[in-house]
DNA sequence: TACCCGTGGGT
DNA sequence: TACCCAAGGGT
């Protein structure tokens, strides 16, 4: 690889050694990752869809999802003018949903006082819901051609390797650190090559195990590499204990088989999708669904419970299938509907309750 | 600040 | 298997 001898940068705070960024984008011309969907266009839009998507969600997972919510919402107003329901309805199995509950208030915010247009500048950006330091960083880099930092787990992964730096990056200290190497590594000039680049590396050369430093652009002065151990960064989190949460979800169908569907809390886990009711409470099936919906109904079987886990805690489901005891009309509340088999769904449901939805079905 | 938020892939 | 973690942000 070619050396490129370092220069002074001017970035305000005290200049790393320009080869860094130099390399990296020499790099990316040539090994870098050209094809993906969102990079066809500079166009804020699909590149803000884009990266919220990717937010702690894998390339290969997003591409489907973006593909088919960019044919549907292809434009700002398309988005800001459509239901919550159908938007987490094209989100459902992506996870995470006040990602898209954020992107459907901040794209209102977008049409109310930015005209429609997708603002600029890093303070009007950064105000939107559902954007942080990272992702603003990434669409000025991407779309304005303006000099920002993005600090993903890609880069979080190189910069604790190249400068070996110690302790977990999730600690405060740590990553004002990493914030700062990342702002002095700024190049002056392909600010959206180098963004692309580094994430290119730690993608696809700087990997947690087993990177390829002999592919590596960065390999000469990586300080992890010169200790002999790269894959002792960036180290790992501290454990935490798991806790397991029970729930209780009736599974009420009326007589024509038709399923009740109810809209979650908008806060919390699966936030505003829809799922089964749930009992919060010791009491029976029959009596919570009386209490808190009015409706009669019948146990006709309690199904096996199943443990869904989660990052920070395991959810114990437990399935209870209910039938009405006497026919109900259209419930006249907003968050309950009927659901009838084989039609299109319409709303977000998460997997878990998808899968779960299937089965009763099939029963 | 520590915790919350999801799903799927990798080891 | 039981973890870790992924183009992070909100509270």
């Amino acid at each position: 690889m070619r050396r490129i001898k370092p220069l002074s940068v001017n970035t305000g705070k005290k200049p790393l050694e320009v080869s860094f960024s130099a390399n990296i984008i020499e790099w990316h011309q040539s090994n870098g990752r050209h094809g993906l969907p969102w990079q066809r266009s500079n166009d804020p839009y699909s590149r803000w869809i884009s990266e919220i998507m990717l937010q702690q969600t894998q390339v290969s997972t997003v591409i489907p999802y973006f593909k088919r919510f960019m044919k549907r919402f292809p434009t700002i107003g398309a988005l800001s003018s459509s239901q919550i329901d159908e938007v987490l309805e094209y989100w459902a199995g992506l996870g995470y949903y006040a990602r898209a509950r954020n992107l459907w208030k901040a794209a209102k915010v977008i049409m109310r006082e930015h005209n429609g247009v997708f603002p600029d500048s890093y303070e009007k950006m950064i105000a939107l819901p559902g954007i942080g330091r990272s992702t603003a960083g990434a669409i000025l880099a991407f779309s304005y051609n303006q000099s920002y930092p993005i600090l993903d787990g890609n880069v979080r992964r190189v910069l604790t390797r190249y400068h070996a730096i110690p302790g977990w990056p999730g600690k405060a200290s740590v990553l004002n650190n990493l914030w700062g190497m990342a702002e002095q590594h700024l190049p002056p000039e392909n600010i959206g090559a180098y963004t692309q680049g580094i994430m290119d590396i730690g993608a696809e050369i700087c990997l947690r195990r087993r990177p390829h430093c002999h592919k590596c652009p960065l390999a000469n002065d990586c300080l992890a590499r010169k200790e002999g151990c790269p894959e002792r960064y960036p180290e790992v989190k501290p454990r935490s204990f798991r806790r397991v949460r029970a729930t209780t979800m009736l599974m009420v169908q009326d007589e024509v088989g038709n399923i009740l569907l109810q809209r979650r809390p908008s806060k919390g886990i699966w936030g505003a999708l829809w799922s089964f009711p749930e009992c919060f409470s010791d009491k029976e099936p029959e009596q919570c669904l009386f209490e808190q919906l009015s409706l009669e109904a019948n146990v006709i079987s309690r199904w096996q419970h199943l443990l869904h886990s989660f990052t920070h805690f395991d959810l114990e489901i437990h399935p209870i299938q209910l039938r009405l005891t006497k026919s109900q009309e259209v419930l006249e509340s907003r968050d309950l509907v009927w659901y009838k088999p084989g039609s299109r769904l319409g709303r977000g449901v998460a997997a878990p309750v998808r899968r779960l939805l299937k089965q009763l079905q099939g029963a």
